[in-house]
DNA sequence: ATACAGCTTACACTTAGCTCTAGGTCAAGG
DNA sequence: CCTTGACCTAGAGCTAAGTGTAAGCTGTAT
């Protein structure tokens, strides 16, 4: 099951450019051609381009999936620090989805207040006043 | 309870700098000046700027919050627009907290991978393969 | 045979979001 | 009086991650 840069980016829902960029960076290692020069995307391809999607679009720099490409070609030996990368990207992410959920109820919170200020505002009523922080919050 | 803008900076985990430039692409609206020209942060600048934070640290381009401000400056037949903008963000962080999840997944299988792998490397037995992914992954 | 689609490279350009520098003002302390 | 520290502005510079362009090659279809 192989590629074209043109099928590969659409199935990963990048752009030809971006695959290409990702290539100059070294993200992917070694990627085939044909007789005529043109990239060949094989299923290894496709399955370290879903990881550097996966660990791109959880904030992880360029540099840093570098890192994880060139280890990756070292071989066996970096087996450990992969791992202690990916470990620590875990956290990271979880971390993220926590700060999301709390920047969230600050939100929920603003909400509240637009829904009550809306309403006033469609039926001619006094406007509430914003809804203030307790100190803690900034 | 004013600020002066190092203060501030510290406060919101930000630096002068960036507060200036906030300030300069007009997040913040009217910041007081005392007599020698310096910012005043005021209580209200703080609430604003946690705001301000919130919604860029869930992903908010700078723009769109600075249309935010301009709405909020237009008085209250914004409250709509903004009550709007805040319900489709909302949505726009559930979403994003639902891909990050969902990216867990993957990270969570190399994991088990990686585990198994070092756990062969350190013994010395043989490495196993990598783990493959299911067509509808990619 | 020629036009066209799809690929190639090298390299310049763009955007967002800061970040820094130079040169200057101002108030307080020694 | 002079220095120090905190602030000011205008504007340049930086980084990350692409995005686009120009010029050229190749294989197929008319």
């Amino acid at each position: 099951m192989n590629y074209t840069i043109a099928q590969a980016a659409k199935k990963m829902n990048l752009t030809i450019y971006t695959l290409r960029y990702y290539d100059r960076e070294g993200l992917l290692t070694n990627v085939k051609r044909d007789k005529s020069g043109n990239r060949i995307f094989t299923k290894d391809d496709m399955e370290m381009l879903s990881l550097i999607c996966c660990l791109k679009n959880t904030g992880m720099p360029i540099k840093k999936i570098k890192q994880f490409t060139d280890w990756q070609n070292e071989g066996n030996q970096t087996l450990h620090p992969r791992n202690d990368m990916l470990e620590n990207h875990k956290e990271d992410i979880l971390t993220q989805i926590e700060d999301l959920k709390k920047h969230l109820r600050l939100i929920d919170r603003k909400l509240d207040y637009y829904h009550d200020a809306c309403q006033a505002y469609d039926t001619n009523s006094p406007i509430p006043t914003c809804c203030e922080y307790t100190d803690d919050e900034f």
